[in-house]
RNA sequence: GCUGCUGUAGCUCAGUGGUAGAGCACUCCCUUGGUAAGGGAGAGGUCGACAGUUCAAUCCUGUCCAGCAGCACCA
C-alpha cells in the first residue's frame, strides 16, 4: 500500500496510507476532533469525511465552528433529513432535488395533495425524532446500472431523470442516512445528530416546476431554514421582521404615498405626498441628465401597430402589449393601436426627422417614459412590478468608434446618481456576445473592447455573463445594493446597432456618404415606480429631508400659540421647505407620535414659551429630545439640508 | 400563466346557514395638555363579483376578479 503525506493548517505533516478516510485522520489526531467533525477540505475542495483519500495533499477538518463549509454542510443535511421525514410519513411521495439556498434549502416533492401548515409541524417532528436517533450517514459509488435499477425498482421516476442529466462516465455517490437513501454528490455529516434540532425551521410551501421547467410537472417545494445554533436562527428571524418592517408596499398605505386597485392591477394611484416624492425625483433626474448633455422629449403613449411590425415588437412582443382598437370614422376596419411598452422605436422616429449630420453626434436623446407592458398576473408585486411606469429612459445616437466614451460617461453619471440617493455601492454585469447573433466577430471584439475599458475605468467591481448579451450587441446591467443587503437592478446599458437598421436611422458622414448609427439604450433608475420602492425600503420610510414629502410639521402644544404656528409655517415655505400645520386640538404627545409614525423628518412643537422667546422646538425623526433653537437658525439648518445633493455642489 | 393561501368598516382583524362585531382612523362634545396614543358620544359594511344548492347564503358549491407566498416570465 503507498503511503501519502498530508499537511495541515498548522505546518505539520503526517504520512498516511493511501485509501484513509478523513474520518481516521481526525481520530489520529484526537479522538474529540473526530467527534466534533463534520467534514473535511482537501487541496480547496470540500470533502466528506468518510470518503478514501488517495493523492498526498493540504487538509483541514471541520467542525461546526467553521461557518462556511458548516452551514452549507447542515442546510444541505437538513434537506436529506426533511426528505426522509416526508417519505417515512407519507411513503408514496416521491422525491426530486433539495438544494441549499440562502439561509436554508428546499426540497421538492411530487405529491397529488399540496402539504399544509400542519404537514410542516409534524415533518418538523419527524425531523426531530431522526436527529435524536443520531443515526450514520454511510457513502457508496455505484455505477449507473445499478443506480438505474435500483431507482426503477422503488419507482422514483425524477430520480432516474436526474441520473440521466448527470454526463456519461461519471460516478454516482449514493447516500443514506440511517436506512434512507439519496442520490447525493456531497459531502455530508458523520450522523443526523450533528444537526442542530433547535436551529431550524420549515418556513413555508409553494409550487415550483420540476426542472424549472413551466412545461413539466409543478411540484411542492417545501422550504426550511437553519444555522449552527439556536441565536442565530433567532437573529435571522429579527432580521426578517425587521426586513417586513420596510416593506414599501405597508409604508406606502401607512404614509399615503400611494395604492392599487382591482381595476387598475399593477397600475399606480399616486397620492399627494408619494407624487411629491416622484416629482421631486424627477426633477433631480432631469437637472443630471440635463447637465451631461441630455435632450429632453416626448413622444406618444399610442402608436399604431405599423411602427410595432417596423420595429419587430409586435412579432416578438405583442402578447406583452396593450392593444387598443379604434373604430374610425369610415374605416372599413377597425385601427390597431399599441401602447407603447418602450420608447425605443419613438425615439428613432425623433432622430429620423431631418437629416443628421456626423457633427450632430453622439445625440442624446432622453425621456421620462411611460410605458405599459401587460406583465403576467403572478409577477406583479407592488412598485417594484406593474403595468404602467415611466421609465427615465434615454437613447445615445452615435458612431461606434464614440460607444467607448458615451458609455464612460454613463457610467459616471450612474455612480453618481446612485451615491446622491443613497447607495453607495454597485456591481456591475457584463453580457457578451450569445451563441446565435447578428454582426461580424470584429464589430464585437471592437464593441466588448470599449464597454470592458469603460468598466474598468468607473472601477467598479463586475463580472462577466458570457453568451447573455442581446443578439445584437452587448449590455450592462447595474446591481445596487442596499441598506440591508438586498440587490437590485436597476441600471441598463445596452449597444444596439440593430433598431436604427429595421428603422432606417442615418447620418451624412465626414465622407459625403450615409451610415448607421448605433443606438445605446440606457436608463439609471429603471422605472420611477420600482425605484421608489426600492427608495422607500433603503431607508425604511425615512426618507433624506430633500425626498421627505413632509418635511416639516409645525405642531401646536396649546392653542394660544396658534397664530404664532401659521407664522412659522409661512416662514419655512418662504424658505422653500414643505411644511404644514398642525394646530388640531390634540395634546402634543399625540402630534408626535402621529408624525413620528409617518416619518416626518422634523417636528416643531411650539407652546407659549416658544411664542413669548420667539424660538422654536425642533425634534428629528429617531432623536428622543429636543432642542430650543431660533426660528432662523432652524430655517437655515432645514434648509441646507432640504437642498438636494447635485444643487450643494 | 401555474401551485397553494386569502378577500368582512379607511386600516388591522374577530365572527355566524336565520342579512354582522372589536381596536385604531373619521365626525361631534368635553379637555389647553410640553415631545410616541386624555375622556365621552356618534356615524360608517350589497361580508370581492356573478351563478348554483337551500325555506333562508357573508358562511356551502362552482366560475370569475384581485391580493399574498413561491415557481415561470422580465426580448
Amino acid at each position: 500500500m503507498s503511503q501519502i503525506t498530508l499537511s495541515f493548517p498548522d505546518g505539520n505533516s503526517r504520512d498516511y496510507p493511501a485509501g484513509i478516510t478523513a474520518a481516521e485522520i481526525a481520530e489520529s489526531i484526537a479522538p474529540s476532533l473526530a467527534k466534533k467533525a463534520v467534514s473535511a477540505n482537501l487541496d480547496g475542495r470540500h470533502i466528506d469525511l468518510a470518503w478514501p483519500i488517495d493523492a498526498s495533499g493540504e487538509i483541514t477538518i471541520n467542525t461546526l465552528k467553521d461557518e462556511e463549509p458548516a452551514l452549507e454542510l447542515i442546510r444541505h443535511d437538513f434537506a436529506h433529513v426533511m426528505a426522509r421525514a416526508v417519505q417515512e410519513i407519507w411513503p408514496d411521495v416521491k422525491v426530486t432535488i433539495g438544494p441549499v439556498r440562502d439561509y436554508g434549502w428546499f426540497y421538492d416533492f411530487d405529491r397529488a395533495e399540496p402539504f399544509t401548515p400542519e404537514d410542516l409541524g409534524r415533518i418538523e417532528a419527524k425531523m426531530k425524532q431522526i436527529i435524536a436517533a443520531r443515526d450514520p450517514v454511510r457513502t457508496e459509488v455505484w455505477d449507473r446500472d445499478r443506480a438505474i435499477a435500483y431507482y426503477k425498482e422503488r419507482g422514483e421516476p425524477f430520480k432516474l431523470e436526474l441520473i440521466d442529466r448527470i454526463p456519461e462516465g461519471e460516478d454516482l455517490r449514493m447516500y443514506w442516512h440511517g436506512d434512507w437513501q439519496d442520490l447525493c454528490r456531497g459531502p455530508h455529516l458523520q450522523h443526523t445528530g450533528q444537526l442542530p434540532a433547535d436551529a431550524f425551521k420549515l418556513s413555508h410551501v409553494a409550487g415550483a416546476y420540476w426542472l424549472g421547467d413551466a412545461s413539466r410537472p409543478m411540484l411542492q417545494r417545501v422550504y426550511g431554514i437553519a444555522f449552527r445554533n439556536k441565536a442565530d436562527l433567532k437573529a435571522h428571524l429579527t432580521m426578517l421582521e425587521e426586513a417586513a418592517k420596510r416593506d414599501h408596499r405597508k409604508l406606502g398605505r401607512e404614509m399615503e404615498l400611494f395604492h392599487f386597485q382591482e381595476e387598475a392591477p399593477g397600475m399606480v394611484f399616486w397620492h399627494p405626498d408619494g407624487w411629491t416624492v416622484y416629482r421631486e425625483l424627477e426633477a433631480y433626474m432631469r437637472r443630471r441628465q440635463i447637465g451631461a448633455g441630455y435632450k429632453e422629449i416626448k413622444t406618444p403613449q399610442v402608436v399604431d401597430r405599423v411602427l410595432w411590425e417596423k420595429s419587430g415588437h409586435w412579432e416578438a412582443y405583442r402578447e406583452n402589449m396593450f392593444i387598443v382598437e379604434v373604430d374610425e370614422e369610415g374605416a372599413k376596419e377597425k385601427r390597431i393601436n399599441a401602447l407603447k411598452p418602450m420608447n425605443c422605436p419613438c425615439h428613432v422616429q425623433v432622430y429620423n426627422q431631418g437629416i443628421k449630420s456626423y457633427r450632430d453626434l453622439p445625440l442624446r436623446l432622453a425621456e421620462f417614459g411611460s410605458c405599459h407592458r401587460y406583465e403576467s398576473s403572478g409577477s406583479m408585486h407592488g412598485l417594484m412590478r406593474v403595468r404602467g411606469f415611466v421609465q427615465d429612459d434615454a437613447h445615445i445616437f452615435c458612431t461606434e468608434d464614440q460607444i467607448g466614451e458615451e458609455c464612460a460617461g454613463f457610467i459616471r453619471l450612474l455612480a453618481s446618481v446612485y451615491k446622491d440617493l443613497g447607495f453607495d455601492g454597485f456591481e456591475i454585469k457584463f453580457s457578451t456576445r450569445p451563441d446565435v447573433r447578428i454582426g461580424s466577430d470584429e464589430a464585437w471584439d471592437k464593441v466588448e473592447g470599449m464597454l470592458e475599458a469603460a468598466i474598468k475605468s468607473a472601477g467598479a467591481p463586475y463580472e462577466i455573463d458570457p453568451g447573455e448579451g442581446a443578439f445584437y450587441g452587448p449590455k450592462l446591467d447595474f446591481k445596487l445594493t442596499d441598506a440591508i443587503g438586498r440587490q437590485w437592478q436597476c441600471g441598463t446599458f445596452q449597444v444596439d446597432p440593430n433598431l436604427p437598421d429595421r428603422l432606417g436611422a442615418e447620418f451624412i458622414g465626414e465622407d459625403g456618404a450615409k451610415h448607421r448609427p448605433y443606438m445605446l439604450h440606457r436608463a439609471i433608475l429603471g422605472s420611477f415606480e420600482r425605484f421608489i420602492g426600492i427608495l422607500i425600503e433603503n431607508y425604511a420610510g425615512k426618507l433624506p429631508l430633500w425626498l421627505a414629502p413632509r418635511q416639516v410639521v409645525v405642531a401646536s402644544i396649546v392653542s394660544d400659540a396658534d397664530d404664532y404656528v401659521h407664522q412659522v409655517v409661512d416662514r419655512l415655505r418662504a424658505a422653500g421647505l414643505r411644511a404644514e400645520a398642525d394646530t388640531r386640538n390634540e395634546k402634543i404627545n399625540y402630534k408626535v407620535r402621529e408624525h413620528s409614525v409617518g416619518k416626518v423628518p422634523a417636528i416643531l412643537a411650539i407652546g407659549m414659551k416658544e411664542v413669548e422667546a420667539g424660538t422654536v422646538s425642533l425634534r428629528r425623526l429617531d432623536s428622543q429630545g429636543s432642542r430650543t433653537l431660533s426660528l432662523e437658525d432652524v430655517v437655515a439648518e432645514l434648509s441646507t439640508e432640504a437642498t438636494p445633493p447635485d444643487l450643494h455642489r
